[in-house]
DNA sequence: CACCCTATTGCAAACGTTTGCATAAAGTTC
DNA sequence: GAACTTTATGCAAACGTTTGCAATAGGGTG
C-alpha cells in the first residue's frame, strides 16, 4: 500500500521519454506520434497515474472548478433546508460534471466579502454560480464589477448587469391565479413574501390575473416567512381570527403550501372543496402529500444546464444574456 | 475593474520587505516582528490580496479541501432527491467550513474507480467523506487500502477496516417497534429493504422487539425500494389484495412513511386509529405532514461534526474508530 | 549532395507559494 | 570588548505541471 506517488517525470522515465512528451501524450496532443501517445496513456492507466491538479492549475492559470455559492437570507449560520434549493444544487452538480468541471460547494461564510478575490484571484474556481439573490445583492454586484465570471439563479426580470437565470415567475403566478379562478375561486389568497425578488414577480402575476377577472377586492395577501412552519401558523391564526374568508391559496412555494394545507386539514377545511391550493416548485413531496398538490413546476434540470453553459460561455469570452425558463402547471388533487 | 492580480511578491514590494517575510507575515508566523506582521496584513486587506491557492497547495502538498462523495445506489446518472441525504451533506458542509476546510462535492461519476488516485494523488482533496455505503463497497475498501483518509456515513455495525459513522440503527428499529406495541399494535409491518446495511439493522432491531413481545407470527415484512412512490404503490397494492391485515407500520425512512400514509389516507384508513405509523430520519416534512409523523430522529448536525472531526484526526495521523450516534424517538400524531 | 520541409521529441523556463538555511543586527554575559 | 545568544529578515530551492522554442532525424527535391 501507499507506494510513493508517481509524478509525471517518473512516468516519463518508465516510458523512456521526456516529461514534455509524457505531458503532451496525456493531453492527447497530436504533436506526439499516435503510437507513443497510446503507449504512454496505457502505461498511465496501468500505474494508476494521475496528474497533480495543484501543479496543473498553477501552470495553466485555470482550475476546471466551478464554485456554487449558496446565498442564504438568514444571518444565522444555518444549514439549507428547502428541498427545492437542494434540488437546484444537485442538478447544477450534474451539469457541471457533464462539462468536465468539478464543483466547489461554498457559501458566504467561506467566501467573505470579496468574492472575486477569494474565488478567482485565489485560484479556487474559474467561475461562480450564485444560488439565491438573497439580500447580499451588493456583493454580487461587486463581484460582477470586478470581472468575476458569474451566473445567478434568481429572478431574470431583475434589472442587473450580471447574468440571471430563473423561471418565468410572473407567468407562473398568473397561471396559478387563473387556474384557481377556473376552478371557481372567488376569493384567492397569496401566501408569501413579495419583497423577495422572485416571489414579488409571482405575486404580481397573481395580481394581474386577479385584476383582469375583477376580483381584486376579494383577494388577499398574507405576508409570511417562506417556511412551512410560518405558513402553518399564519393560516391557523387567520382561520381563528377571520374565519374562512378565502376559497383559494396560491402559495409561493410547495413547502409553504404544505404548511398551509396542514393547518386547513387540522381544522377540517376540505381541500379542494372548500379551498383550492396551488404551490410552486414541484418538489417530490407535492406528489406524495394528501391530497397531492397542484403546483407550478420549475425545471431544475434545465436550470442546471443553462446556468453552467452560460457560465462556461462567459469563460470563453462570449457575451451572454439572462434568460427565463418556462414553467408548467401540474394539476393534482388539491385544486 | 480587473486590475492585474497581485501576487505575494508584489505585496512584499509594496511593503518593502522580501517575499518570504510577506509569506510568513500572512501566516502569522511569530518569527516576524509583530509590528511588521500587522502592517503587512493590513496592506493585504487594503489591496484585497489573496494567495494563489494552487501555488500554495503545490508547495504545501495539501489542499485544505475535503471531498464529499455521494455514493448513489442507482446506476442511472441521477440527482439525489432524498431530503435526508441532502440534509446530511448540508450539515457536513457546515462542519467542514467551521474547520477552515473547503468542500468539493463529488460523486462516483467524477471520481471514477480509483478514488485514491483521483482525490489524493491528484491533490484535489486531503480526505474524503463518503455518504452512503451503496453497493460500491468494493471501491471504498480499495481506497481505504490504498491509504486514502476516509470516513463513511453508513451503518457503524458493519464490519470494515475503514471508519464508519452512523446512527444506532438497531436501537432505532427496536425503539420504533416498542413504541408501536406500546400504542397497542398487534400486527406491525416493516416497510423497507433489509438488504441495505443500515436498513437491515433497523429491521433486525424491529424483529428483536417484536420477538420478545411474542408477536413474530403476526408481524410482516414488505420489501420495497426506498422511495415514497414505491411505498405508496406497495401499500395500495397490499390493501387491495390482503385488506387491512396490519395495524402499525415502521417505515425505514420518513419519505417511505409519507408515501405509505398517502395510500392509507386515500383509502380512508385512519392514522393513528386504524394504523400507527413510525418513520425514520425526522426530515422537515415529518412535522408538516398531516397527521404529523412520529419518527426516529437522526442527529445530522452531530453526524456532520463527527464525520469531519474524525477525518481531520486521521489527517493528523491519529487512530480513529467508528462510532454510533444516539437516536431519539419523536412522538407526533401518527402514533 | 546540398537544401529544405516535416514529423517527432527534448530542454528549460515559468506559474506563485513556502521554508531551510544563511545572514545581519542587536542584546547579553563574563 | 570578545564571545555568544537572540531576534528579524532575505536568498534560493522546491513543489509538478505545461509549452515556446530548439534540435534532431528522416525523407523528398533539384
Amino acid at each position: 500500500m501507499q507506494q510513493k506517488k508517481l509524478k509525471l517525470a517518473d512516468l516519463a522515465k518508465l516510458a523512456g521519454v521526456s516529461t514534455s512528451t509524457a505531458s503532451r501524450a496525456l493531453n492527447d496532443n497530436p504533436l506526439i506520434k499516435l503510437e507513443t501517445r497510446e503507449r504512454i496513456q496505457q502505461l498511465a492507466k496501468e500505474h494508476n497515474f494521475s496528474l497533480n491538479a495543484a501543479a496543473s492549475r498553477l501552470r495553466l492559470q485555470k482550475t476546471k472548478v466551478i464554485a456554487v455559492l449558496i446565498n442564504l437570507d438568514s444571518e444565522t449560520e444555518q444549514s439549507i433546508d428547502d428541498p427545492f434549493l437542494l434540488k437546484v444544487v444537485s442538478d447544477i452538480n450534474l451539469a457541471v460534471n457533464r462539462q468536465g468541471y468539478e464543483l466547489l460547494l461554498s457559501n458566504s461564510f467561506m467566501a467573505g466579502e470579496d468574492w472575486h478575490g477569494y474565488f478567482i484571484d485565489g485560484r479556487r474556481a474559474d467561475g461562480v454560480i450564485v444560488v439565491g439573490q438573497g439580500k447580499q445583492q451588493a456583493l454580487i454586484e461587486a463581484a460582477s464589477k470586478a470581472g468575476m465570471p458569474l451566473v445567478v439563479w434568481g429572478d431574470p426580470k431583475t434589472k442587473a448587469d450580471y447574468v440571471i437565470v430563473g423561471s418565468d415567475n410572473f407567468l407562473g403566478g398568473k397561471i396559478a391565479a387563473e387556474h384557481l379562478m377556473s376552478k371557481g375561486c372567488k376569493a384567492p389568497l397569496f401566501l408569501g413574501e413579495p419583497e423577495h425578488a422572485e416571489l414579488g414577480e409571482r405575486y404580481s402575476g397573481f395580481c394581474t390575473a386577479i385584476k383582469s377577472a375583477g376580483l381584486t377586492e376579494q383577494s388577499q395577501l398574507l405576508k409570511i416567512d417562506i417556511t412551512s412552519q410560518a405558513a402553518y401558523e399564519a393560516i391557523n391564526h387567520k382561520l381563528r381570527n377571520d374565519g374562512l374568508d378565502f376559497d383559494g391559496i396560491f402559495a409561493c412555494s410547495d413547502m409553504v403550501a404544505l404548511g398551509a394545507m396542514k393547518a386547513l386539514k387540522e381544522r377540517y377545511v376540505s381541500i379542494p372543496n372548500d379551498v383550492h391550493v396551488v404551490g410552486f416548485d414541484d418538489i417530490a413531496m407535492a406528489d406524495i402529500s394528501f391530497p397531492s398538490l397542484t403546483t407550478v413546476r420549475q425545471d431544475t434540470k434545465q436550470a442546471g444546464e443553462l446556468l453552467v453553459s452560460k457560465l462556461l460561455a462567459q469563460l470563453d469570452g462570449e457575451q451572454v444574456a439572462s434568460s427565463q425558463l418556462e414553467i408548467t402547471l401540474i394539476e393534482r388533487q388539491s385544486s
